[in-house]
DNA sequence: CCAAGTTATAAGGCACACCTATTAATCAAT
DNA sequence: ATTGATTAATAGGTGTGCCTTATAACTTGG
């Protein structure tokens, strides 16, 4: 990978892996980009000098407002050609991410607003995310984690975060892509599954996938 | 850059320099690349370890045919871009190079092939150089460069070739794009500009640009 | 055929994004 | 307050794509 694109990688998976209040791990970036603990920090530290992040020692990392804007401009980028790879192109709703990642690090801002404009300025990428503005306006979204619904609850899909093609090969082959419709049945004991009802059918949900599964209730 | 981009940056740029039998020439890889003559003698050293070119020393270098295929592919996706970039997002005839050169790396060949389907399969690209099949079938037409053309002859322009941002501004901002008739006035010796009327407005054209401007008779 | 110009190779370096292995610092929980 | 886990920092290393400078090998034109 490039210098550019490591950091666009970087500056992403800090924007997708902040959920709350709390910083970022360092551990949790490694993780996500499958590099070591050592690279990612060093890779941190190079972005902490550029102004892009900040550091909590101890706790992680998070995006400096610059830092936040860049993010936001390759997230615009990557949610745009995954609506033109499903809308127009047909690539399947559990490989977009995969071959949208590619293209937002290659695609000048003066395509990427031709694009917007080509499709219309979609306001929602095909796994329910939000596509930030041409000029950085997100609005984050408040639909609950399918981890944190009570039982017996009709909810529907709204979106799936972090959605790489693993976990999207997995809900894709069980129907559980946004607009299903499904019930909350039971929770294991011990952060055990979670199993739900979509049409008839019950699944059973490990606690990390259904933390990256935001509904709604569909009454 | 990464290692795969160079490398079909290489490839590439030997497939576009290549005109007639001769091999092309170290010295004239670097430059359309803008790098040294010894990084890019480095470079052609690890691509023919890979069976992907073929050394005539002191003459320069070909494709081999795994190396032809290779940069068959990335023509093809490059092409395609330029057609979509022109026809479905309006980005200007000048700038299509540039733009299409950083998506052609990003592009996996499924979203290739789609995108071929959704451009309904075009035979040229929006500089009139063919479009490489899927399967590497190449046809390179037989028009003759400006540079070659005898006086008062009226012609048709049906190609540029190496169809850089910087070649395509000068050309653009003359009017000189694919389609357009022009009519050779005169050729000034030792290798002078080559004087051309377009629409009763006269140009003067370096021979260098001459030559990378294929014309068709027109009657 | 010989000198001028190209082309090739060799030597030594730089920056970057990675790595492993180790040690130091800090946090949290008993 | 000490311990055990986490996080951070340090040291040392790899491969790649680039660089400059210098020297050797070859081609070609007069």
């Amino acid at each position: 990978m490039s210098d550019s694109e490591s950091r666009e990688m970087y500056l992403k998976s800090i924007f997708e892996l902040k959920v709350g209040e709390e910083p970022v791990a360092v551990s949790s970036i490694a993780q996500r980009l499958g590099v070591s603990s050592v690279s990612a920090t060093e890779m941190m530290k190079r972005l902490e000098q550029n102004g892009l992040v900040i550091h909590t020692p101890y706790k992680g990392y998070d995006l400096s407002a610059e830092g936040r804007k860049r993010a936001l401009v390759v997230v615009r980028k990557q949610r745009l050609w995954e609506r033109f790879l499903v809308d127009h192109l047909g690539i399947a709703w559990e490989q977009l991410y995969d071959f949208s990642c590619s293209l937002e690090h290659a695609t000048h801002s003066q395509v990427t607003e031709a694009l917007a404009n080509f499709l219309d300025h979609p306001t929602h990428c095909p796994h329910g995310n939000p596509i930030p503005g041409p000029d950085g306006e997100y609005a984050e979204n408040t639909y609950r984690p399918l981890s944190e619904i009570d039982l017996d609850q009709q909810v529907r899909i709204e979106r799936v975060v972090q959605p790489e093609s693993a976990l999207c090969d997995y809900l894709a082959a069980r129907g559980l892509t946004p607009g299903a419709t499904l019930v909350t049945i039971e929770q294991a004991p011990y952060n055990g599954p979670l199993t739900v009802d979509l049409n008839g059918q019950q699944i059973a949900l490990g606690r990390e996938i259904a933390a990256r599964i935001f509904v709604s209730d569909a009454q």
